[in-house]
DNA sequence: GCCCAGGGAATCG
DNA sequence: CGATTCCATGGG
């Protein structure tokens, strides 16, 4: 016999707010407090958390141990990562305001077209855009629309794109899909390349830079050691790393490189977070 | 009206 | 080369 429900213990690892609400993915909705709606690999799942345990639904064993267990990171020990990286002051204050935050494991093509969308915009605008996209070419699944394909959202033109409020990001979103489904990038074989070698493929799309990528590589093929340096990043480092005083964005990246090695990206993750949630500036 | 946003491309000097 | 400008859109 089978569930609709999937059960599991929740320790301090794990709080579904900090997950969705640190900004690495933008698909979901909040019904209620700690209850939410996340639309992933052409699946709708509701997740309510509670005290000590956190409700899947709906959603048997099988599917849960096949899909949500490694897009969740549920193998990686978070406990054991948080004990490393607390004994830098700053990250000890960071991770206090997410202990619950965990690197998901995205959807490819979805996170990297996310990401095109996220540059020089705003979280809630991101998240309205992505909507956008999927209600009006995602394939109908229930409760929701999935988010399209690299072949349908190839064929769509670049007009169209903009009417879902793509802005100037529409012409990118169609050269990344058009890499794609000549094959130039094949983003299933870019997993089993080396992080400087993923990099260099994805660079070659118009409109990825080094932070699109590296938010990518991060939030989608489980690369620990990418350390995305976006605005708030940058002050935040420069604020509690150097005084306050400005720094270029490369620099701030490579100190974060050789600082958290292959922690960079869930120390970058505690980080960010930290800053947006205080509202950090100058 | 002005400023800025999980940046990056195009253009300038 | 590095530095500046432009890009759509919406909220503060």
């Amino acid at each position: 016999m089978t569930t609709n429900k999937y059960i599991l213990k929740k320790d301090s690892s794990f709080d579904i707010e900090h997950i969705l609400e640190c900004g690495q993915c933008f698909n979901f909705e909040k019904l209620g407090e700690k209850y939410y709606k996340i639309t992933a690999f052409a699946k709708v799942l509701y997740i309510k958390q509670y005290e000590k345990e956190v409700h899947f639904f709906p959603c048997t064993t099988e599917e849960f141990k096949k899909i949500w267990t490694h897009y969740f990171d549920l193998d990686t020990d978070y406990n054991e990562l948080k004990e490393i990286l607390r004994k830098d002051d700053v990250l000890r204050e960071a991770i206090a305001f997410g202990e619950g935050i965990r690197i998901l494991n995205q959807d490819h093509f979805e996170c990297l077209i996310s990401f095109i969308i996220s540059q020089n915009n705003r979280i809630p605008m991101i998240k309205s855009v992505v909507k956008n996209i999927s209600e009006n070419y995602g394939k109908k699944i229930i409760d929701g629309y999935a988010f399209p394909d690299v072949e349908t959202l190839s064929k769509v033109s670049d007009e169209d794109l903009r009417a879902c409020k793509t802005g100037f990001r529409s012409k990118y979103i169609l050269d990344c899909c058009n890499k794609i489904v000549t094959n130039e990038i094949n983003l299933k074989e870019l997993e089993e390349l080396s992080s400087e070698e993923m990099m260099k493929e994805l660079l070659k799309i118009k409109g990825v830079g080094v932070k699109v990528a590296n938010c990518t590589m991060l939030f989608s093929y489980g690369r620990g050691d990418s350390f995305p340096v976006d605005v708030w990043i940058k002050r935040a480092m420069e604020h509690f790393y150097f005084n306050d005083e400005e720094k270029p964005k490369d620099y701030i990246q490579s100190f974060g490189e050789e600082k958290f090695g292959d922690l960079s990206g869930i120390a970058q993750q505690y980080l960010f977070n930290y800053a947006i949630k205080t509202n950090f500036k100058k």
